[in-house]
DNA sequence: GCTTGACCTCAAGTTGACTTGAAGTGGCAG
DNA sequence: CTGCCACTTCAAGTCAACTTGAGGTCAAGC
């Protein structure tokens, strides 16, 4: 059979075995069987891994990416739920090129102080469209 | 004169006061005087904390940030890492991106399980190129 | 059959980013 | 002059996401 010894799928995927473990405790991955007390993992473990690690560069919580998708791995939220993640994920994206552009744009400009650089400037106030409101506590990337 | 007390400053930047004398305390920001107790901040603070936000979603630690920008909130690296740090947010976009198309995608498809429809994992594959090598430590995101 | 080494469990520790609470201070409205 | 209340400090608490450590197990190679 093609099961994955939890070693196996920790240097494959490069999550350390601990890792693993813990993600399984909090119900976000499964093993499907023993060999001894040794977990074994099937292969879609490894997809699910990717998609794991997908969501959290996207700065979802395990506990959102939990709910994100069922066990098996397959997206497990209705239609309209879906086009909301997606639809705030390409805000994120928009901002990560704002913050890139105003990276590369500090990099190449000459200006003595780019606090005054009105380019920079610009660019910054794309960023954050005027947000008098007080923003709903984050949950923390966050990373 | 045009300072912003801690209040204000709170206010309009949505960041809570105590997040605020937390950012001061670590250096990320500064006050630059006091009217009684009272912190009072100039108007760069708010641009310093748009920018602070923008790298928070980009996922860098607090750590990171003040490593990017001076106390004035000028960008300060050397043109090389400053481009390494774009290079990098190059490709969370990219990986961000996947993720907004792998969520559309399963959002419209019909396949009873996504972790078996080709299209969706050829999507996943995309964005996680073969790695072979344990990943560094990640200072944790997100989050 | 014995050793070895990678796994196991469970509890406790760590780190980053804040928040909360208690006790105090001071400008300003009345 | 007196309150009030938003601020102050400092210590401690919290939460997510792991990691570490101690003590134990077991399959495989010698």
């Amino acid at each position: 059979m093609n099961l994955l010894d939890i070693g196996v799928l920790a240097e494959r995927s490069g999550v350390p075995a601990s890792t693993l473990r813990y993600y399984e405790e909090i119900g976000l991955i499964e093993s499907v069987a023993r060999r001894g007390l040794r977990r074994q993992f099937d292969r879609q473990a490894l997809t699910q891994l990717a998609l794991i690690a997908l969501g959290k560069t996207a700065g979802f919580s395990l506990e959102e990416i939990k709910g994100m998708f069922g066990k098996d791995g397959s997206p497990d939220l209705p239609r309209t739920a879906l086009h909301q993640r997606a639809d705030k994920l390409d805000l994120q994206i928009r901002e990560l090129t704002t913050l890139r552009n105003a990276l590369r744009h500090v990099a190449d400009c000459q200006a003595t102080s780019h606090m005054e650089c009105p380019k920079f400037l610009r660019l910054l106030r794309l960023a954050s469209p005027p947000q008098r409101e007080r923003a709903p506590r984050p949950g923390r990337v966050k990373r």
